[in-house]
DNA sequence: GAGTGCGTATAAG
DNA sequence: CTTATACGCACTC
């Protein structure tokens, strides 16, 4: 038996969202294609096909004020995933608003520089858009790269995070 | 053990 | 611009 999680649905900025969180923090935050459903259900797998889900559309419509309305990212998190994931998820929160690194770059700074295309694909991976911001990583020649969401909404965050820099 | 991936470098069309 | 080859490593099947 999992936690308990409480998924909600809520509007941003960038589109539609699905945020769950369990009894320890966010768990989850994503941008919906067509598939709402689709993401729920593996919500559900990734945490324990017996795991409770109820829906609570005010609780996620609280995270998506607190992120992207005020702004704050401090927000207690709740990862599950393998060591390798969770260390390179950690460090992505240590990237600054308004600072992009390359792949490679976060690759080093996890001691590991050869081991480009798997910090990529556990990136690519980060449960939590935006709070984590996996959408700072770029390719070193400055291009954006991929982005699981899509590359639009990574150049969008990219321009309103700088655009949050400049106001103050 | 084989196949895959949000990368990077180089060479070539 | 695009394809092709190679490198590297965590992960999945």
């Amino acid at each position: 038996m999992g936690k308990e999680i409480v998924y909600g649905f809520a509007e941003s900025p960038f589109g539609p969202i699905v945020v769950a969180r369990t009894k320890d923090g966010v768990c989850d935050l994503q941008f919906l294609g067509f598939n709402r459903m689709g993401v729920i259900h593996e919500l559900a797998m990734h945490w324990g096909v017996y795991t409770p889900t109820t829906q609570d559309d005010d609780m996620a419509k609280r995270i998506e004020h607190t992120v992207f309305e005020e702004n704050n990212r401090n927000i207690d998190l709740d990862l599950k995933g393998t060591e390798f994931q969770i260390k390179v998820w950690k460090e992505l929160l240590t990237i600054p608003l308004g600072k992009t690194i390359s792949y490679q770059e976060l690759a080093g700074r996890l001691s590991n520089p050869n081991a480009v295309r798997a910090v990529a694909t556990a990136v690519a991976q980060n449960p939590i858009a935006v709070i984590i911001p996996c959408h700072r990583i770029i390719h070193k020649d400055g291009t954006l790269g991929e982005y699981h969401w899509g590359s639009e909404i990574k150049r969008q965050l990219l321009d309103w995070e700088k655009n949050k820099l400049a106001d103050k």
